[in-house]
DNA sequence: TGGCGTGATAAGTATTTCTTATGATGAACC
DNA sequence: GGTTCATCATAAGAAATACTTATCACGCCA
């Protein structure tokens, strides 16, 4: 036989009450119930944990310093009780939360703010890297959570839709009073795209009605960041996510021009494993993502 | 339903082995049985610890919390199972051992050396007074065995007796030449005994045959020590048990003599609680006291 | 799409634990 | 000194629990 809580509860039980009948109505059961386990502990234990006298039961030696372990042990295995019960509805412990690099700068600060200030005590991961991988280290369990563009189209994976973002077309500041182009006439400029892998180089590929295109410059490793630098020096133009506006656009010879309708634009949404238990907390987290996104971009509209 | 010890094992071995299957063959059951298992463990916390993937199983946030947790309280446990295995055969904690007060100057400083010197972290609490407060004290659990004289005759007592030990008359050292007086001629002289409830004073009472004394003085509070200090003043005889000589006799003016057959003796021995779940270490330690005694006795005769 | 690996579910059985009834023992009380 | 009371142990049958084998469901992979 083994060890069991339950006789480690009647035991601490009847160590209190030194009396095996009203031992046993505090434990709501019958008086030989709560003898035989006892017996059967002590069996167990090969020692004697009690000294039944006459009148009286009294813990031995041994029972008294197995009774404080024993209190030690039945608090511990309560407090994973209160343990589950709290991180049932809010989240604890750690996020790990992937971004796409042509979001992660923009939306994180404010996410983070969001998120640290309602979920006191939740460790937040990040991770940035391309979609592709974020969707391989989601599966792997090695993320929680990515926000991404939609759609993903994993059959594993549960996607929610967070916010709409329109793409502005960058130009050199010198070519601020031209018109705004089209689809067509931009793809006669010189446009400067991210590395293969980026999904924003895809989206805006795709609203050129190009399937691909031969850089001139291999922008390798590179970032919206040095796009728009580079479109400072007059060596082309780009498109941008609104939302990396301000942040972009503060410090460098250009200007940003929204195109006409239909004006090219991705869904940013959230993505997370089906199977994930977090899915409840996660749905949560959603909101206040999509929150933090509106947020920073009605910002950038009126700054 | 109430978490378990079991549960807490399989879950242990799950979180280790990652695979239902595997971690079954580990707990020696059935892939079910576990499986059930773990599900009644989740149900249990209203949480889940792991999450079924398809080709994985993983702990959730919480699962690796839980399993901090639960080694913590597994190792505990294993510990008792150790704690219980060493302290069944030797004798640990603590020895409240009770002695009455014409034994405890010549007997309790061997006994101490001896004790403590074989069981090493043996806690020895040591209580001096009268044989019947004594028993009473045993009786409620507050000493574990005492060093009296017997016979004690309590029904819900062990007496196992020690050794013999004689008594000698203790003179003034002007008497020295005089001849060793018998019981008879003892009655005769003024002969000084310790307060009544002192057993050895009905002991030598008895030897001589008589019920009950008139004391001329009144010694309440008094011990063997005090009446050979009044002997030495030339104020009468007493008698004390042979252990005693040695300690009470050295800087005294008195001179002792052994009677002729029969000599009056007692039995010394131990005594405990036959319900006493120490009965067999209590049995060990009764050897100890009982050569103990022997090298007292010993001592004297050579010294 | 069919086989494979894996975990969940189902049904029946074994084991454990509990309850009620009763026995044994020592203490208290005439 | 028996009688009664209190208390814990034991016994036997009932209830609850845990386990086993067999089977299903699902996703993965070829």
């Amino acid at each position: 036989m083994n060890l069991t809580l339950k006789q480690f509860r009647y035991f601490e039980a009847l160590a209190r009450h030194g009396h095996f009948g009203r031992a046993a109505d505090a434990c709501s059961i019958s008086q030989p119930a709560l003898s035989m386990q006892i017996r059967e502990l002590e069996e167990t234990l090969g020692t004697e944990l009690f000294e039944r006298g006459a009148r009286q039961v009294r813990l031995t030696n041994f029972g008294e310093e197995f009774a404080l372990r024993v209190r030690d042990i039945l608090r511990s295995v309560d407090e994973l009780g209160d343990l589950a019960r709290a991180s049932r509805d809010r989240l604890v412990g750690r996020l790990r939360i992937g971004v796409i690099p042509t979001i992660a700068p923009y939306l994180l600060p404010e996410i983070i703010t969001s998120l640290s200030g309602l979920h006191d005590g939740l460790e937040i991961h990040v991770r940035e890297t391309l979609t592709s991988r974020l969707v391989e280290e989601l599966a792997e369990g090695r993320i929680d959570t990515a926000i991404v563009a939609l759609p993903v189209s994993e059959p594993a994976l549960t996607e929610v839709a967070l916010f709409n973002e329109k793409f502005v077309l960058v130009r050199p500041d010198a070519d601020r009073d031209k018109p705004v182009p089209d689809r067509d006439t931009l793809r006669e400029m010189r446009l400067l795209l991210l590395e293969e892998g980026h999904c924003f180089r895809d989206q805006a590929l795709s609203f050129c009605n190009l399937r691909s295109a031969r850089p001139r410059e291999l922008l390798d490793g590179s970032s919206l960041s040095t796009l728009v630098q580079m479109v400072g020096s007059g060596i082309g133009v780009t498109l941008i996510p609104e939302m990396a506006v301000p942040v972009e656009t503060r410090s460098a010879a250009v200007s940003v021009v929204h195109f006409k309708d239909p004006q090219p634009a991705r869904t940013i949404g959230m993505i997370w494993r089906k199977s994930s238990p977090l899915a409840a907390q996660l749905h949560q987290i959603s909101d206040i993502v999509r929150r933090a996104g509106e947020d920073v971009r009605s910002r950038e509209e009126t700054g």
